[in-house]
RNA sequence: CGGGGCGUGGCGCAGCCAGGUAGCGCGCAUCGUUCGGGACGAUGAGGUCGGAGGUUCAAAUCCUCUCGCCCCGACCA
């Protein structure tokens, strides 16, 4: 048992002046973590028995499809990672160093290569195949914004999965497995998770999802349909592809529009809905301008441009950018462009007579219709989804979510296998590339995504299935017969196998009850003198108000009870697959800060 | 990287504009009284005011530079 008046770490009694979030400041508050610097925290004793038990959880799903424990190292030569191309494309997020020799080192911030190269080593034949394996490790990446806690760290504690598969089938049915043993491990957790498909990433992944916790305090938006038939990241979201106009097109034609420069302005100086007027949004590639034309009320998606354009390292350009290439910011057309790129959203092959910029300050050009009046060099979806559109897969209007993301799977294939001519010999005697999967939770995030779910506005309410300790002991006054009973009580459950946390402080009722409160330890129980009194202890649980007093005979048993109750109801038995809404708006409606 | 904010005992803050003995609340220590939802009284410890340089008789306060942290955006397997 550990003693309150003895654990390394103290409560505070007011907010920690940096953290806006609920996670980042109750974990602060209840002494289970401390910041070093900007994304890098301590965990102290209840934070890192908390992660642990975490872990214990997701350890437990992983072992459960058959994939082995082992431990990577954090540091790595650069070797392995200049034969996947990373050393040179990854950017300042991977932390370089040179060792004493001068040799090229990397901080890990992945282990797909280490994991692969060991792979590539240990498997000679298809008869070891399939195989999978994972670790607990810290990663670094030099994230430019941390934020939020631990919501986005730079050091982290990740469990990484890889999975080595004879062939693409054979992965596809381990990928299942893992997605499957992931929504378990949420659950266990306490989070349903959102599974929605997602950016398979510029380094060659074939398929990839995504698991939020839904809540506001998360980064990314995530398009669901309320049928449950569809969710997607909003990098990788799309819709049913706009109606065509089949309005009869009219000559094109200048109009003076002084002083309008925005879509807005534009739209209402001339009286008409932004639907009807071009849009143009322009990016810098790296290599040139790329002119982006799309409807006026839509916006840019950045990720589904970066995809079109092939270029990882897309950002607004500048004015003066704009100008060097003959452009007017604020009137700017395709119409008449030949020097520069041009991509077209989908949703402007489908418009009919739209206003777009005449390239003149001052004026624009009405009934502009594509392709009659201008050339694009790509005509594609670029655009980002807007709560309502039609579902891709029914047409049910779409509703946008705020998800943090918990977990992601990717299927790479043979991706990285030939790169580091990673083969196993198949039935045939033949070389063959070992087929790839990568899997990771951040367990770090997970914990704050807990938190997030489940707290008020007194503390942190743990789910059993992680809690720090199962039971928090509050002894009221310092009298000798109290403090045995505390003591006793605290034993009688350890021995039936209950981990305890004893508050003996001598402190006062009102300093323990809110301190119990804010640790968010599921059970409480208290001792004091009128409880010893009546040869009873009072059993209150942390999610819900009632107190009630048991007969001291009773209260281990009945302690063990309830905590075996709140394990059940942390049940990882129910359908997998793409979850319906309606178990995203019970997750969201857990969220004190959007209410209910 | 762009924009904004903030660095003053362990925590939360005031003082800065209008330079002149570094303050408040909480916490901490000791003693006493209290003792079922952040008790009361008394006494006490604890701060190179993020750092460097400058202006000045005098700098927490004014100027310059710098470091750090938080928030928004950019970015993000």
């Amino acid at each position: 048992m550990q003693r309150l008046s003895s654990l390394f770490g103290r409560t505070l009694r007011e907010d920690p002046a940096d953290a806006t979030i609920a996670s980042h400041r109750l974990m602060v508050r209840g002494a289970f973590i401390r910041p070093l610097g900007a994304g890098i925290f301590s965990y102290l004793p209840l934070g890192w028995r908390t992660l642990r038990r975490i872990e214990q959880v997701v350890r437990e799903e992983m072992d459960a499809v058959g994939c082995q424990e082992l431990l990577m190292p954090v540091v790595h030569p650069s070797t392995l990672w200049e034969r996947t191309g990373r050393f040179a494309s990854l950017g300042p997020e991977l932390v370089r160093f040179k060792d004493r020799a001068e040799r090229n080192m990397v901080l890990a911030l992945t282990h797909e290569e280490i994991a692969l190269d060991l792979a590539a080593r240990l498997v000679g034949s298809y008869r070891q195949l399939p195989v999978s394996v994972y670790h607990f490790q810290t990663k670094f990446r030099d994230e430019p914004r941390p934020r939020g806690g631990l919501l986005r760290t730079r050091e982290f504690t990740m469990k990484d999965a890889y999975t080595f598969d004879p062939s693409p089938e054979s992965l596809d049915a381990t990928y299942r497995q893992f997605v499957t043993a992931y929504v378990r491990a949420f659950r266990r957790c306490g989070i349903e998770p959102l599974v929605v498909e997602s950016d398979a990433g510029a380094m060659g992944g074939s398929d990839a999802d995504e698991f939020h916790a839904l809540t506001s305090a998360g980064e990314d938006t995530i398009v669901v349909c309320p049928t449950g038939d569809y969710g997607a990241n909003q990098e990788v979201a799309t819709t049913q592809p706009p109606e065509p106009d089949d309005a009869e097109p009219l000559p094109m034609e200048k109009v003076e529009t002084p002083g309008q420069e925005t879509i807005a302005a534009v739209a209402g100086y001339l009286g008409i809905p932004t639907q009807r007027t071009l849009k143009a949004v322009f990016y810098w590639t790296g290599e040139q301008i790329a002119f982006v034309a799309i409807r006026g009320d839509l916006d840019v998606n950045e990720a589904k441009l970066r995809r079109a354009l092939r270029a990882p390292d897309i950002r607004l350009a500048a004015d003066q950018e704009l100008t060097a290439a003959g452009l007017v910011p604020g009137y700017a057309s395709p119409v008449g462009l030949d020097e520069v790129l041009v991509v077209v959203d989908r949703s402007v092959e489908c418009a009919a007579n739209l206003v777009a910029g005449a390239n003149m300050p001052g004026a624009h050009l009405v009934n502009v219709n594509f392709p009659r009046d201008f050339n694009a060099d790509l005509v594609e979806d670029i655009a980002d989804v807007a709560a309502g559109d039609p579902c891709p897969r029914c047409g049910t209007a779409l509703e946008l979510r705020t998800g943090i993301e918990i977990g992601n799977t990717f299927k790479f294939g043979a991706y990285y296998s030939g790169k580091l001519n990673a083969t196993y010999l198949s039935e045939g005697g033949s070389p063959q590339p070992i087929v790839m999967g990568s899997y990771g939770i951040g367990i770090t995030r997970l914990a704050a995504a807990i938190v997030e779910l489940h707290h008020d506005e007194d503390g942190i309410i743990w789910p059993a299935s992680v809690a720090p300790y199962n039971v928090h002991v509050v002894q009221l006054g310092q009298a000798d017969e109290v403090t045995q009973a505390a003591e006793r009580l605290a034993q009688d459950l350890e021995a039936a196998g209950l981990s305890v946390l004893v508050d003996d402080r001598d402190e006062s009722a009102g300093v323990k009850f809110n301190d119990a409160d804010l640790l968010g330890i599921p059970i409480r129980c208290t001792v004091s003198r009128r409880t010893v009194r009546a040869d009873a202890v009072e059993i209150k649980m942390r999610h819900q108000d009632p107190r009630e007093q048991v007969a001291s005979a009773e209260a281990v048993a009945r302690v063990v009870a309830e905590h075996d109750a709140l394990l059940a109801a942390l049940s990882p038995d129910a359908p997998v697959g793409l979850l319906p809404v309606e178990t995203a708006a019970m997750a969201n409606s857990h969220d004190p800060l959007k209410g209910t």
